[in-house]
DNA sequence: TCCGTGATTTCC
DNA sequence: GAAATCACGGAC
């Protein structure tokens, strides 16, 4: 039997870059009725707050939609994107500082499980996050939604990182290298964690 | 590669 | 009000 633990208050304390690293190989637990739906972390993106264009808390842009990210580390942010799509990110920094990791990849906890999670929309399917589970809690599994330490160990060696996705609009920003995941793992988006061969 | 899809935001 | 925008994904 593994032993798991939550994430505490004190996990949060580090930069959203560093967050972004150290989310690699935590779980997202999700509740549904007598049900969880779980999936491990395998390719993250770090939204760094009101310096970057891609953000969308940037400039101190407030609305009702960005109102989450100006909540204290731990808190999640879910918003819907393409009128389709949920994105599930987890708040970093103290609040007001609007700041989040994106989680784009999961991979199955057990081997048995399957689980289509490649890609921050396909994610959210497959754990059936949407709008309720917006500005929660994900310290305290009474939420309904929380994260979860097994103990699976990410090394420094085992991750890449690269250009977010999706995030040209961004101008210099786009290039920031904030985007990262498992190197060579099966499950992170678009096989974009293979460089891109020349012809 | 191209485009569906609709909430959110921004532009008058 | 109306128009533009968009942290995507799947069909070609």
């Amino acid at each position: 039997m593994r032993m798991t633990s939550l994430l505490t208050s004190r996990f949060f304390s580090a930069s959203t870059k560093k967050l972004a690293q150290k989310l690699l190989g935590k779980i997202v637990c999700v509740r549904h009725g007598k049900k969880v739906l779980r999936g491990r972390i395998v390719e993250t993106e770090a939204y760094i707050g009101v310096k970057d264009k891609a953000c969308h808390a940037f400039g101190h842009r407030r609305t009702k939609r960005t109102e989450s990210l100006y909540q204290p580390a731990g808190f999640s942010y879910v918003y819907l994107i393409y009128g389709m799509y949920y994105c599930f990110n987890v708040v970093t920094c103290s609040k007001g500082d609007p700041q989040a990791v994106l989680i784009r990849a999961l991979t199955a906890v057990d081997n048995d499980d399957e689980l289509l999670a490649q890609g921050p929309g396909k994610l959210c399917r497959a754990l059936r996050i949407n709008k309720r589970h917006d500005q929660k809690h994900l310290l305290d599994p009474r939420s309904g939604i929380w994260l979860e330490d097994d103990g699976y160990q990410v090394s420094q060696s085992q991750i890449d990182k690269g250009p977010r996705i999706g995030v040209d609009y961004a101008e210099e920003a786009a290039k920031w290298p904030l985007r990262f995941y498992i190197k060579g793992h099966p499950d992170v988006s678009r096989s974009k964690n293979k460089s891109k061969p020349k012809t």
